[in-house]
DNA sequence: CTTTATGGTTTTTTT
DNA sequence: AACCATAAAG
């Protein structure tokens, strides 16, 4: 019997020990959730004799799983290596490198992230000639992604619905997926879809499966997606063996499909689950509880809870009204040094949370001004920073030579003089003789038109690549990176490209990436797990910002309120909160999806123990003008009784309105009254005459959306030209008459 | 054919 | 202000 079941309250404990069958567990902010679950996993072990290999733990981030497997480790006393925990993708993952050949790829198959997937569809899209100006790449891919995220494929999409894109789509997804078996490579959706293909198409394998996991837990379940939702379904066929636990207060990726039905109808997919509710909060004090639970009562898409705590009721939360953003962060900074001196406070103590990481500029100076040191997450990941991204993609290609993305973003860097045209070449080569591009720069002399001094240079990249090829093997990761580094020249690139400030802090994050390169090894070797290239590789794929932040450096953390999610920390920042931006103007007008940025404050509401604080400012800085702007409405859902206004506020904040109907009616009057531009729309009709001092004299032929991101169509009778302009930036005036 | 300059476009949240 | 795509220069 392992000991600490008395740290459990009742219903928790009730919810440990319910281990077979369907379980719902409804976990409030701060709840014990992460008790509850780890607790249950030890109990699984040592009550109920299951082995750590029978059992699959999902988890919303790796952060969550290492943290998760650690505390199971300290319950039990023993190493739980096999154990399966991890994010959706990670486990997905781990099946399809084991199953690669029964899908047709290899086990070393490339994860593209959303940067590669934008430059195969640029591909794809050129070669079906979709019109590009009317759909960006990058448009192109969060819709595929969005209907990959359903388990959709291309025979289930409408063409004749919707936008002019639903036309091309299916023909798109096609050729991506096509391009992508091609390259050896799977998308981040594809690592949950290709499962459950796998499942559907091989039941031994599914079945396999289902037979090694007699217990799934899921945790965030609020936040899983179809894919995810089918992926769990069909392992658990059977046994049925399945624990979810969320909150659909917390449901806060709805716009990455996250389907928040998912858990609002467990009960109807599992009619005989068992469902316990966690309601008391050990967190928060009361106020800020009290404060929260207002906040997200004014949504209707819930299942409903009362989280109640012992703790006192604690200071009443402020709220300061800020001239600007810099003024904004100046309070903040204020405010940090009261904590500080007055409650004895650690930086690490103190987050601050935004919606937006460009929010997080203004504050960073300010912080530095005053040599208050601080760690952000997002933003520009590390992995994501063009030094790093190069080398990772020479390891890429070395791993996968199918791999054409990370080809073509490596062949000319450092500059080689192997330009476009070259490759284009080549790549025509590829397709003619059915080979990668890869092989095909090895048969470069069987080009005509290529000259052969250019088929030298391609030649030599060739061997270069070749060369690492073979020694991959023979060199540890580290060493095989930093000789390339070297040998490559990026190293000296970056030495000597930039100036002395850029050079310094590119060069230190190269080195920065051999350091965590090493430490993985160490790390992956100390567990007795997969070490090589490969797996590092898969790791830095899918690795998320959060992942690598521990709470030990002494530093206030910034981060999106996304990013929050599942942490505490005593006093907490909500910065930003100003209509159209939390909640944030495109997600206002649909009811859920404003229902979604409630539950966002939500979340960063119930991050806070002990000191909340949150904060507006009138006007802001954005693209680079200031604009005005108008206190959140959610401000106004707290009870005026838990605020505490800094004195110059008051009489900013809105008046408190009525309930119901009266409220509903003024979140909708905010965005007909507070936008200015509904005031302006009338300036442009079709027909209409404009000047562009540009393009001279025009008129308009089609207007499509409306606000800053109206599209208007205007044809310019002097040029003799057609222009399709957005109204935020073209500078367009009315010709009276 | 490659590199550089110019001008047009653009910011939500992320595995 | 920063990034990308296209056009002109080398």
């Amino acid at each position: 019997m392992i000991s600490g079941y008395d740290e459990l309250n009742e219903v928790q404990l009730e919810a440990v020990k319910a281990t077979d069958g369907p379980v719902l567990i409804l976990a409030g902010a701060g709840s014990g959730k992460t008790r509850s679950l780890t607790y249950r996993i030890a109990y699984l072990i040592n009550e109920k004799k299951i082995k750590s290999s029978e059992i699959l733990a999902v988890t919303f981030t790796n952060k969550a799983a290492r943290e998760m497997k650690e505390r199971v480790e300290n319950l039990l006393g023993a190493n739980i290596a096999s154990l399966w925990i991890g994010t959706f993708h990670s486990i997905c993952a781990r099946i399809l490198r084991a199953e690669s050949a029964q899908l047709g790829f290899t086990s070393s198959f490339t994860i593209y992230d959303s940067d590669d997937q934008v430059r195969a569809l640029k591909k794809i899209i050129s070669i079906l000639s979709v019109p590009q100006q009317l759909y960006s790449a990058k448009m192109i891919q969060s819709r595929l992604s969005r209907v990959k995220n359903q388990f959709l494929f291309p025979d289930d999409l409408d063409s004749e619905s919707g936008d002019g894109l639903d036309e091309y789509l299916p023909q798109i997804y096609r050729e991506y997926q096509k391009f992508l078996k091609e390259n050896n490579a799977m998308d981040f959706d594809d690592l949950l879809i290709k499962p459950i293909e796998l499942f559907d198409q091989k039941p031994e394998i599914r079945k396999k499966y289902s037979n090694k996991f007699k217990y799934v837990l899921v945790d965030e379940y609020q936040d899983t997606n179809r894919a995810q939702y089918l992926f769990i379904k069909k392992l658990v066929l059977g046994h049925r063996n399945l624990c979810v636990v969320g909150d659909e207060d917390q449901s806060i990726y709805g716009w990455r499909g996250a389907d928040i039905t998912n858990i609002l109808n467990f009960h109807k997919d599992f009619n005989d689950a068992r469902i316990f509710k966690l309601e008391e909060n050990y967190r928060s004090n009361g106020n800020i509880l009290q404060a929260a639970n207002a906040v997200v009562g004014h949504n209707t898409e819930r299942i409903g809870k009362n989280l109640w705590t012992r703790r006192k009721k604690g200071d009443k939360i402020t709220v300061y009204a800020a001239q600007n953003d810099m003024e904004e962060a100046k309070r903040i900074v204020d405010v940090v040094h009261e904590e500080m001196y007055t409650k004895k406070r650690s930086f690490s103590d103190i987050a601050i949370l935004y919606r937006t990481n460009a929010q997080s500029r203004v504050i960073e100076d300010e912080l530095r001004r005053n040599a208050i040191s601080y760690i952000i997450i997002g933003g520009v990941k590390f992995y994501d920073r063009k030094e790093i991204k190069d080398i990772v993609a020479y390891l890429k290609l070395i791993v996968n030579p199918a791999d054409s993305i990370s080809l073509k973003r490596i062949v000319n860097f450092p500059l080689r003089g192997i330009g476009d045209t070259t490759i284009s070449k080549i790549e025509k080569f590829a397709e003619m003789e059915n080979i990668s591009l890869f092989n095909a720069l090895g048969r470069v002399k069987e080009i005509s038109s290529i000259s052969p001094a250019m088929g030298g240079r391609v030649i030599e990249f060739f061997n270069l690549i070749s060369n690492y090829i073979s020694l991959k093997d023979e060199l540890s990761t580290v060493e095989l990176a930093s000789t390339l580094a070297s040998e490559t020249g990026i190293l000296h690139h970056y030495q000597t490209e930039y100036d002395q400030y850029e050079s310094e802090s590119k060069v230190a994050n190269i080195k920065e990436l051999f350091q965590s390169i090493e430490q993985f090894t160490e790390e992956r070797i100390k567990n007795n797990m997969e070490s090589g290239l490969a797996s590092f590789l898969e790791d830095v794929s899918l690795m998320a910002d959060i992942d690598s932040w521990n709470n030990s450096n002494n530093a206030v953390t910034l981060m999106t309120l996304h990013a929050a999610k599942g942490l505490e920390f005593p006093v907490v920042f909500i910065t930003g909160m100003e209509m159209g931006l939390l909640p944030l103007q495109r997600n206002s007008a649909d009811i859920s999806e404003l229902e979604e940025e409630r539950r966002l404050l939500y979340v960063g509401m119930t991050r806070a123990e002990e000191n909340l604080y949150l904060s507006f400012a009138r006007s802001r800085r954005k693209y680079a003008s200031f604009v005005q702007s108008t206190p959140s409405l959610f401000l106004d859902e707290i009870p005026v009784d838990l605020l505490s206004y800094t004195p110059a506020s008051r009489e900013a904040l809105p008046q408190k309105s009525n309930r119901g109907k009266a409220r509903r009616k003024k979140i909708q009057s905010y965005f007909e009254t507070s936008d200015e531009n509904q005031v302006v729309d009338d300036t442009y009709k079709v027909g209409q005459d404009v000047y562009h001092s540009t393009f001279g004299k025009g008129k308009i032929m089609n207007l499509e959306g409306s606000g800053d991101k109206m599209k208007i169509t205007v044809h310019f009778q002097d040029e003799g030209i057609t222009k399709k302009l957005i109204r935020q930036y073209a500078n367009l005036s009315p010709i009276e008459g």
